[in-house]
DNA sequence: CGAGTTTATTTTATATATAAACTATTTAAG
DNA sequence: CTTAAATAGTTTATATATAAAATAAACTCG
């Protein structure tokens, strides 16, 4: 841009720092999230939205509602049951009843979910690494703060 | 965390940090996705992959082929088909035929499908606007250069 | 208590997504 | 020219996604 940029200019660059910021994050998500699919697909046979799910209860040993887990995983319920059905077939987790409340599901890992989870992570953890490798710390670190305040501005109740 | 963290505390934190940014920009991206397909459904009863294709045909008034628009929005070739099918169906885009070549479609946008992407457009830079509204313009700015980066880092050929 | 509301989950219809196989066309090599 | 390989796009089967309706259980309050 010349140096005669002017204040209509200045304040239209200001008002598309927001949208590039948009298109960039949403760049960066998609070519990590492409990446992983393809080694969770090549070396474990299985999905994004699994993994994802599963990681969930690996931190949540006492069991998940199907409500909780669509509140974490900021997807609808209908599509927890559907991963659900997936993950259950293949007998990596199970819904529990909850005695207290029969509306619910209490989902848990069974052993074999929890083992297949363990060797999936430590990959998974060694893959983003990877991705990383070679932003300099420092960056990570501050990327990580100004995400994380990103974040609690996004889910700021009065938005 | 107690001030005795030894050094494999402190290696371990390290190797989390990548995995905490990767986590994070997930969540911050299906945060606002989630915002802008409910509003694009409401205002104007489309979707975030139907306004992504019509804003990459805008940016390219001489039309683009499905390869193109497949690379350039990060996903399959069949998806784009389906996509393309859609909105052509609606009249807001055709498939053009390349004369040199008749494997190629040229994909451009109709004048009814420049009418309203028009209309959303305003719109779509508004939500985004207000959604970083908070964050300081010159911390978008560093997210954006970092971001920037980040983006760079992952396309590039040794990866 | 009991009708009406809320909450938890599933179901339905439809739209994105992928990977892999397929068709058609173009390019390349002999 | 002609076969082989590469390229562009579509199709198929399947898995995620959503929104909205349906089901079932729990709560509320007159």
């Amino acid at each position: 841009m010349s140096a005669a940029v002017g204040l209509d200019t200045r304040l239209s660059e200001d008002t598309h720092e927001s949208l590039r910021l948009w298109l960039r994050l949403l760049t960066c998500t998609h070519l990590i999230e492409n990446r992983v699919r393809k080694a969770l697909a090549a070396q474990f046979k299985t999905t994004l939205p699994r993994f994802d799910l599963m990681a969930q209860l690996e931190r949540a040993p006492q069991g998940l509602q199907m409500g909780e887990l669509s509140r974490r995983m900021l997807v609808t319920g209908g599509n927890i049951t559907g991963i659900v059905d997936q993950l259950e077939r293949a007998g990596l987790i199970v819904r529990t009843e909850d005695p207290g409340d029969r509306r619910v599901y209490l989902v848990k890992l069974t052993k074999e979910g929890r083992r297949q989870f363990a060797q999936m992570a430590i990959e998974h953890e060694s893959w983003i690494v990877q991705l990383f490798e070679g932003i300099p710390k420092r960056e990570q670190r501050t990327l990580n703060e100004s995400l994380s305040r990103l974040r609690a501005h996004l889910t700021r109740e009065t938005l």
